[in-house]
DNA sequence: CGCTCCGTTGAGGCTCATCAAATTCTGTGG
DNA sequence: CCACAGAATTTGATGAGCCTCAACGGAGCG
């Protein structure tokens, strides 16, 4: 694979081979690149914007604070994964974006998006299963929120941030470092800190993952797997009819 | 507005005026019809599906089953909406399509949705604007799920249920039947039937809805908003940028 | 060295689930 | 039109799961 012009290119060859003027077209969206702090926010949920972004590297979240000043993570973003859609179709973008590493965004104009769309329809449709995809992905946390236990809801966090980190380091099987507080998975999951805390300590006793150092391991994934329900949504994909060979 | 012969193109022009090659591009879409009844599956999770439909007529309902047979109802279906695309971009659909009253439903293969998005790229990305106003419906609700109280999560699902039956029925101000049963509210919410009929009673006690057998209606919807950070989000869009006027 | 952030642990209380049963509503066939 | 069966709603009692509050230890950093 090796270092691309473009990340979001990459992610999109994933679905289908994308022909030179295609490729060029997307790559337009990466020309600029913007370092950020951990802690950065390129969006501000309730304010107006007009920008989105290519995350290059690094994780960031988006989340919304209710008035009662509790927060909802949801969704983590990874390396790849187009930021602020949502943000630019509304004259106050629904949701925030806060940089959890130090990252490399791209950003670029929404009229930049626009162009692309209309001149080049298969990259459209490519951008629009990614979004399915992302769809399936927060249904699949409404479960786990509206029905499940602490502790399943834990392990299912896990379960995602691990299939998530290993589509940028493949490297990655069953042990990773998650890069996320307490605090952090128990917003994301709808859980206090505390609450994480114990389940953490007790998916470990009963044998589903070690701990070492903010470093986690899987050993038990196919229970976990089971327990929770989980799928990967990024695999299992059936796009043959969408866009024929041309 | 009257009787347009696509449903679905009527939705799409609320967004952007549609040319005529356009409408008749989505037109397609809705050229078979077919009646079905409360309870029909138009598709079932974890099964193949190639078929998809535009909702014509009735309500219907997204959920998954969890296999300690727990339901969580990921969405409500309204006339216009587009039914089925997670289903069939994955080899097994991820959610279960039910219909909730008698409906007329349009279906359609995947091969007239992708021979749509390659002929007619604005109307490609009028589709994705909607895929991503259903996606911040959905985070809303996962925040709704993440951190409100059981209270706050039943008046939400009666505001958001009012606002969408309001674009099909121009006349529904503060009162409507709801269509659902007590259970199906628990499913949507995640709370068990029991507790959604003791909310719903506190609700009424102090002032905020009123019930006459299966009708509400809404009696201090302001403050009902406010406590639960409520937004219309088919509402507040702004897509000027996205297509050029032609 | 002190400060702050994060993780850890304990005690107690509230919210919502569970179980059970009575009552009303709905629809269907006689 | 009525009788009946099944579904939906309502209510009560009990307890589990998770939150809240509080305190302490350790790691990183100025």
């Amino acid at each position: 694979m090796g270092k691309s012009a473009s990340c979001f290119a990459d992610v999109l060859s994933e679905f289908a081979k994308l022909t030179d003027a295609e490729r060029q077209a997307v790559e337009r969206l990466e020309e600029r690149q913007r370092e950020i702090r951990r802690g950065t926010l390129l969006q501000c949920a309730n304010e107006p914007s007009s920008e989105m972004f290519i995350l290059r590297k690094g994780l960031m979240m988006s989340y919304v604070l209710l008035d009662d000043g509790s927060r909802q993570i949801l969704r983590f973003l990874f390396p790849g994964d187009m930021l602020g859609l949502p943000g630019v179709i509304y004259t106050e973008a629904p949701e925030t974006l806060c940089a959890l590493s130090d990252c490399t965004v791209c950003p670029f104009d929404r009229s930049a998006l626009s162009e692309l769309l209309t001149e080049q329809p298969r990259v459209g449709a490519l951008i629009l299963i990614l979004s399915q995809i992302e769809r399936v992905a927060l249904t699949d946390r409404l479960a786990i929120l509206g029905r499940t236990s602490a502790k399943v809801r834990v392990g299912a966090l896990l379960l995602e941030m691990r299939d998530r980190l290993c589509t940028t380091d493949k490297n990655i099987t069953d042990s990773f470092t998650l890069g996320l507080t307490q605090e952090e998975i128990g917003d994301a999951t709808g859980l206090t800190s505390v609450h994480v805390n114990r389940m953490l300590r007790q998916l470990e006793e009963e044998g589903f993952i070690r701990r070492e150092n903010g470093r986690v391991t899987l050993t038990d994934e196919a229970a976990l797997a089971r327990t929770a329900n989980y799928v990967n949504r990024y695999q299992g994909l059936q796009l043959g009819w969408l866009l024929p060979a041309r």
